[in-house]
DNA sequence: GGGGGCGACGACG
DNA sequence: TTCCACGTCGTCGCCCCC
């Protein structure tokens, strides 16, 4: 932006304005000559329908930028000083909460994904590579970096920044398995560590540090050393009085080294002073821009400096975090409860605007979607569709529902409306989310028996998991709180597709015997009485489960409605029970029956899993079966979501994007999780 | 007027 | 020659409804 100027100049260079991928913050990349990765990264981009997108996006930043100087010079003396004055009470407000007391250690693993490949093909030592492929790359070695490749560029401009690129695909196993190799080591130091990625974790060591009686940095030592024994791999670490400051602190002698940063005030100010905001987590491309343009800010220290401004400008939250930064802030207290708000599915393809393969790109993804939430026991009540258009504009519908749901068919069935009101479109990627889920709600008074049904599920985890190894957060209702830090990490970047879910690895511990049959996994005596596949057995599970609900204080059955719902419920189950063809069993020892994916007898985690997504896929259906039928006799919804639509359509009318005058509209700047 | 829903979009790995 | 991901979270403005 600020060299927006410079085709004025003697020599034209649009390349220069042209910021997309190129970025110098990344470790590693400190010797690359920019001029020219930048002149062929927007040689190869210019002209596509992703390089006008790029420029509209950039155009819509000036744009507020403009705005918001305007505004800027609109403010007073008097506004100014009273702004300042704002400003200066909260610093102070801010700097009576500052705690020095813990010792945060922030591990990154270096270069993750391509250490690991290199640790597998050791033939790839020295040469520059990259894991992804044509379109996406994950992550680059620093052999490769050095050209100017890196994570997030697309494969094709990689190859021709460095033509002897070598592309390794993603392999999720291999990664998650070293990852759980480091994450053994992290224990030691802090049983409650956070992980914030595959290759990343922050680890309170304050404890750690005083039994032992050695410094911060002699534990980083340790641990990285003991990191490499572990896996070969090596990782580099930072320490600060809080995970803001050690994330920071992690980068600075990366790769292999460690930087600490002391719990003493002056240090931290005196290191706060001269970093670049860019290097704050939550600080991004935009803001970084906007900040710098609007007012000048291009330190941390900047940033107290027009606290004013600051103030003046953006909203409570925003300007709070900016002085946060400005002081050296960043949260310290290790948080027990983190809960999923969210899951999603997208997939990019090449683009189409036919109608019958959109709508199997949205049957795919709904199953997809379903599947995940079944895994993990949710059910969610807003359901969200992302279209990415031909030309790369981004659109998302959402409907929020009166019952939850999460069974394909619920899933496609809403989703399928909200295309269809798109159409005709050309699109080149969907994308389905699920959110609001049950389990926000909790001590909500009519809880429906959806919850009953999901609780057997998560009830079967939950037993599972109290054997679990991450025994520090091993409640029932904890058994979303581990995956939920680690949910970023559950998908690959590149391919998503049909890998193992990642968090299963450390939420669900095995259980001890294996099983063979579907059903068994559930031994507690009501899943036993409820699902038990005998046909003998049909009229005990009903019983059994009502007489299970009715003294069951979690099942609060708000109605005779309901009982009845779950009785009508359960005998469809009964008939469905009776059916061979629903019974799973391991052909041979080791085809399923249902699906016909394969697990020989030693998988036995991956066996007792895949029997339980089988039960819950199964029980979701008879739900949804029965739901249908009750909902058809009581004509819900039908109608509110005409109306829903009708109104939606007026709105998107008057809606799309172009807010070309852009009201300062105080933007967003997420307060970053971890500072 | 407050709260919920929606849509846009930044950020991160 | 073409070719720019996926999943999650957070904030904000606007609109509608109660």
């Amino acid at each position: 932006m600020e060299k927006s100027e410079s085709t004025s100049g003697d020599t034209p260079r649009p390349w220069q304005s042209y910021h997309t991928v190129y970025t110098n913050a990344k470790a590693g990349m400190d010797g690359v000559d920019k001029e020219r990765v930048q002149k062929i990264v927007y040689g190869m981009s210019k002209g596509s329908k992703y390089f006008e997108n790029e420029e509209r996006k950039e155009a819509f930043m000036r744009g507020k930028i403009e705005s918001m100087r305007v505004q800027c010079a609109k403010l007073t003396p008097a506004d100014i000083s009273q702004y300042q004055m704002v400003a200066d009470r909260r610093i102070l407000e801010l700097e009576a909460t500052r705690d020095l007391s813990r010792i945060w250690l922030h591990v990154d693993m270096d270069a993750f994904y391509a250490a690991v490949e290199t640790l597998s093909n050791p033939s790839l030592k020295g040469k520059p590579m990259a894991v992804g492929s044509m379109s996406m790359i994950s992550t680059a070695n620093y052999e490769a970096r050095r050209f100017g490749v890196r994570a997030a560029m697309p494969g094709f401009i990689a190859r021709k920044l460095c033509p002897e690129l070598i592309f390794v695909p993603v392999d999720f196993k291999k990664y998650t398995y070293c990852s759980d190799l480091t994450r053994k080591v992290f224990q030691k130091y802090d049983p409650n560590f956070m992980a914030a990625s595959l290759d990343e974790a922050y680890l309170d060591i304050t404890n750690v540090c005083k039994q032992r009686g050695i410094t911060s940095g002699e534990i980083a030592e340790e641990l990285r050393t003991s990191v490499y024994k572990e896996t070969g791999l090596t990782c580099s670490a930072g320490v600060g009085p809080n995970r803001l400051l050690a994330k920071v602190c992690s980068d600075i002698n990366k790769p292999n080294g460690q930087f600490i940063l002391p719990n003493d005030r002056l240090a931290v100010m005196t290191f706060i002073s001269s970093l670049p905001i860019r290097k704050i987590g939550g600080i991004g491309k935009v803001t970084e821009h906007i900040l710098r343009d609007v007012f000048g800010i291009n330190t941390c220290e900047d940033m107290l400096q027009k606290g004013g401004f600051l103030c003046a400008l953006f909203s409570h939250s925003t300007a709070d975090f900016f002085l946060s930064v400005g002081l050296g802030l960043g949260k310290t207290e290790n948080p027990q409860v983190m809960l999923r708000k969210s899951i999603s599915n997208e997939r990019t393809f090449a683009a189409t605007d036919d109608e019958a393969l959109l709508h199997q790109k949205l049957s795919d993804l709904a199953e997809m979607l379903s599947s995940d939430m079944q895994k993990e026991g949710l059910l969610g009540r807003t359901l969200t569709l992302k279209l990415k258009t031909a030309s790369f504009e981004i659109r998302t519908r959402a409907v929020t529902l009166q019952k939850y749901i999460c069974s394909s068919e619920d899933i496609l069935k809403y989703a399928s409306k909200l295309l269809k009101a798109e159409l005709p479109v050309s699109l080149r990627l969907i994308g389905l989310r699920l959110s609001q889920f049950n389990k926000d709600m909790v001590g909500a008074p009519s809880e429906t028996r959806q919850k009953t049904l999901t609780d057997f599920l998560i009830s079967g985890d939950a037993n599972r998991k109290s054997t679990s190894d991450n025994s520090s957060l091993g409640s029932i209702v904890d058994s979303h709180e581990i995956c939920s830090y680690e949910g970023r990490e559950g998908r690959d970047l590149l391919d998503g597709s049909d890998l193992p879910d990642l968090e299963g690895n450390h939420t669900f511990s095995s259980n001890a015997g294996g099983m063979e049959k579907i059903y068994e996994p559930l031994k507690n005596e009501t899943a036993n009485k409820v699902i038990a596949p005998d046909p003998k057995s049909h009229q005990n599970a009903v019983t059994g489960l009502l007489e299970a609900d009715s003294s069951s204080v979690e099942f609060a059955c708000s109605s005779l409605d309901e009982v009845n719902k779950r009785a009508n419920l359960l005998d469809d189950e009964a008939v469905s029970s009776s059916n061979q063809e629903e019974l799973l069993l391991w052909v041979n020892d080791y085809k399923c029956s249902l699906c016909g994916i394969e697990l020989p007898l030693g998988f036995v985690e991956e066996r007792q899993e895949h029997s339980d997504f089988h039960l819950a896929e199964r029980l979701q259906k008879e739900e949804s079966r029965h739901e249908t039928k009750t909902l058809m006799l009581r004509h819900r919804f039908s109608l509110k979501e005409n109306i829903r639509s009708q109104s939606k359509r007026k709105k998107q009318k008057i809606s799309p994007k172009d807010k070309g005058h852009i009201p300062i509209d105080m933007f967003f700047v997420k307060s970053f999780q971890n500072f």
